[in-house]
DNA sequence: TTGGGGGCTTAACAAATACTTAACGTATAT
DNA sequence: ATATACGTTAAGTATTTGTTAAGCCCCCAA
């Protein structure tokens, strides 16, 4: 939970404020909104990782604004999880098939809220596109837009190359992932590189994260683990 | 859910007829089992996208059975959602620190388990979920993405030409491959090695796996068996 | 323009490990 | 019984990767 960018949307100030006080006692970074429509501003701007969403509220409702952000490129793949009142069987239809990813019911016990939105952060590790910050496991996490990683809370700056190279290993963690593979996904169809770079940027790597990191695969190529 | 695996575990027979219909007639594979040790077998063989889990049953119960799956490098990845008889604020934080995706109680309504385990399946990104593993039977399953084998439990990365040969041998468990036709699959039309090469490449897969797996016949060649 | 710095690549050699071979032992069939 | 094919082991060979330092290129600042 730590990391987790999540952003509640209810249109009651005091369900915003019980939920917000348990996040961030678990380490979250947390946004509100009071309604649909400010909502998907909200979400455009702060990139969430995970969004609550009442079902009920004034103004845009919360399946439509569901249905409204699984439109936009920025937070199509962000999780959502809807929040009712009462567990009504059509609305937890309607909520799915405007593309929910779970469903809780209030009121809520914050330990299960808490358990059960760790169970889908967890579920959700690499790049979906418009995610900024992807945590890998282990304390280490990638943030696409500054070109860093953390190691144990030790912010990193890497060079292009090497920031791919880490991307594309940690994109399936345990993965062996080829030399002929890598080559292609990072400099390209037609390669004129040496056959010894690709080992100095994962011999850099290994540097900065720690060799065990990093394992090699004799004739095959590379998988990271944590 | 056209195409999904699906495992059903529960000790009432009438359930797992109930589930299993209404999964089939959306067009899910589905698989059953009675407790949570048979659960755990059938996992590894069919290796399902999904597991649908109760917790309470006789001998193994679910949660132990999860947490189990979750040491396993075949069902590590592996969606499971657990079922209860009642909703219970601690065994759902057992259930989710187990390494659960999801919750469901009884009684069910068909349409919400359709809704919700479609959720879970829609969301699983391709190219971080399951490694691409494939049972061969027997305790016995090859990770394609890893160069590796699991035995009983214990996973063995494996060389690069043991690895071809032994998923060679492995398509086809019970196929007699001729000594020449793995000499043409593995090292190509025109490569010329001694005689002894397969010998000892086999020699060092026997030690892995077991003498009794791979079979010699005089002649002609081998082939892997159970 | 020039000099410096960072990032990327290359080259040369060292080290590691996978693969192959050779030599000899064992089993099996005719 | 003997020839033939396969098993076993250890040693040799080939291949792949690690490491280090140096060179190049591009960009930016003086």
């Amino acid at each position: 939970m730590k990391n987790a960018r999540i952003l509640l949307v209810d249109d009651e100030p005091d369900v915003l404020d019980f939920l917000s006080y348990n996040l961030r006692k678990e380490g979250s970074e947390v946004f509100t909104a009071l309604d649909g429509k400010s909502a998907i501003k909200k979400a455009i701007e702060v990139l969430p990782n995970l969004i609550v969403l009442d079902i009920m509220m004034p103004g845009m409702d919360g399946i439509e604004a569901c249905r409204r952000m699984r439109e936009l490129p920025e937070t199509k793949n962000t999780l959502i999880v809807f929040l009712t009142a009462r567990t009504e069987d059509y609305s937890q239809i309607a909520g799915f098939e405007a593309g929910a990813d779970d469903y809780l019911s209030k009121p809520l016990n914050p330990r299960v809220l808490i358990s059960r939105l760790n169970a889908l952060l967890r579920r959700r590790p690499t790049h979906t596109g418009a995610m900024n910050i992807v945590n890998v496991g282990n304390g280490i996490s990638i943030n696409n837009d500054n070109y860093s990683i953390t190691v144990g809370g030790e912010q990193i700056y890497l060079p292009k190359k090497e920031f791919e190279i880490i991307t594309l290993l940690t994109s399936k963690p345990g993965k062996v992932f080829r030399r002929e593979d890598i080559l292609h996904e990072i400099w390209g169809k037609d390669v004129v590189v040496g056959d010894r770079t690709i080992d100095v940027h994962i011999r850099k790597l290994r540097q900065k994260l720690g060799d065990d990191r990093i394992k090699t695969f004799k004739g095959i190529g590379y998988k990271f683990e944590f």
